[in-house]
DNA sequence: ACTCCCGGGACAACCCGTTAGT
DNA sequence: ACTAACGGGTTGTCCCGGGAGT
């Protein structure tokens, strides 16, 4: 049983921004990367930004279902999407969405998949602003959740453990506590 | 009195990256833009990372300015720096550091570079941790605080006034709020 | 019969070579001597450098063929080797090897090609000093030989039909006589 | 009492060759090799054609110096400038027509720079030709001469002592011995 | 005599996507 | 479904030389 090929690509599509930068990701490289030709690419996905499209769906569906897996177990009291999401994000598992930063940067310049992205940004936004929880702390805690992978894509943090948990942790109680 | 070349052409690298991206900051535009020969260029910089360091460079001490002049209008408790750093990012109107996020990714692929962003990264995480507030919110609210700017850089949060006015202070709240 | 491309394209360098010299050799005019973009060009040659190493190799086995032809109609007496060099030499004819000195300082400095050179240079050396005459003169020979039409390249010495052959003959003889 | 900066200049030129191959002959290599600003280099010399011109013929006058002193021991039997041009290159001193190789094949393209050189070429010539033994014989001594520098320039040879002077002598023999 | 600044042009390498063909 | 060939365009880098100024 075969693996799909349009998976194969987007697997490779994944390992050359993990090995190379954005920069490294190119249609020859990634055909390349999944031992195939170049023109074997453009089949599956029309042009480069079809391929950078489909990438990012994945990173988001993939996103979507882990946080709602924690939504599920999260108790009903308010910040319930706001701790599903700090869970997802914090778990240190797969992290498939790694590299997210520089996908954005490339993003930026293609209307359509700028598009793609704000509405998933929305989606969230929508969610986590309405979880009973004061929307300006709200926004803080998503706010330093998203800080949190960037900077660790990005390099420029030490990935500490204990650090990790205890930021993880503070989220958490800052969707309870009071309200300064 | 003329103003300094180098200064223009650091400006039109600005203008660039503003109006079309990083994409948009290539060596030609950047030349054009400044009404010169790409010649002319790369005889003040020489090579593109070399403009791109001096960018940095630049934004870096922009922001260390504008964020120790808030430090000293700022009451000594606990928190002075991270409500200075929270301050300073606030900040509507200068806003030099237009861009970080596409200039970030553009940066990642030179081990220069990204160590002077590193750089500069530890030794505000060394001033925000010792300042007095416990390690995990200090962290929390300077991610808070980075990831402002960086979505509105992406333009995917729409930056109403009186929401951004009450994060910040939501933020300057935590830097005195009992800790939970 | 369709040319094969390849072999349009390195006959479209040799060309350039020999009507502009090493400075004549640029991707660009090589690809529109042979009529095709410098896309398809490097389509077929990754590199300048890849190309020059497909020139040179074909100008070394185009020599190594003519100078086995002529060993071949060779006596069996000593100086074998030495002698169907030198007649492989002078033949004015075919001429492939039209440019070698120019090609040469353009491969000093790429340590992959002068690799590619020294080998050919040992494989014949050792050829022609166990070819049954004393290694000086056979290295005089071979150095004479190889002289003759760098010369003739450089265009410092004009080509006389009558000396050419005169030469050719002392060179045949040397090879033969007996030894000061 | 300062060396004449000329001189410096073209020393430096002359180091630049040797280390970085012909390729790392430009202005601003040499200017800043002799610790100078590339306008100062182009005072002294107008064009990097000038530049070259001047190395030329240093080199040619120091190897016709050297092979004029020779020639003064030489005994005054048939052969006796060959003998000298002979001894003058193989010598293994300073060597300072180290690049001629490299030097040539940038000099091929400038008809100004080749009739310097051809000229040059036809004074040995007539020298060697007129000197009392065969011609084809006295083309063939001076051919391996310099081809024996030649290929120590691309040091393609090793360049073994014993191998050397063997040579040498086959050659210097050659002058001499009767005609086969 | 020498420096700084700059223009203008070239060149190698890369990259995306189309097309003919299998 | 997939490959090979190719075109057209862009970008970073380099290099030579001229001109203003000291």
């Amino acid at each position: 049983m075969t693996v799909d090929t349009r998976d194969r690509l987007l697997e490779a599509a994944l390992v050359m921004i993990r090995e190379q930068g954005i920069t490294g990701l190119t249609l020859d490289n990634v055909a390349k990367a999944a031992r195939m030709s170049k023109g074997g690419l453009l089949h599956h996905f029309r042009s480069k930004d079809a391929l950078v499209e489909a990438l990012l769906r994945q990173l988001m569906d993939d996103f979507e279902a882990r946080a709602s897996q924690f939504y599920q177990q999260e108790s009903e009291r308010p910040g319930r999407w706001l701790r599903a999401y700090v869970r997802a994000t914090f778990e240190d598992e797969p992290l498939p969405l790694e590299l997210s930063l520089s996908l954005m940067a490339s993003v930026t310049e293609n209307a359509v998949l700028m598009a793609l992205v704000r509405q998933d940004f929305e989606h969230w936004q929508e969610r986590l602003l309405n979880d009973g929880v004061p929307r300006p702390r709200a926004t803080i805690i998503r706010q330093a959740a998203d800080a949190y992978w960037s900077e660790r894509l990005i390099g420029v943090a030490p990935d500490e453990p204990e650090a990790r948990l205890a930021i993880r942790d503070e989220l958490l109680a800052l969707t309870e506590a009071g309200h300064a």
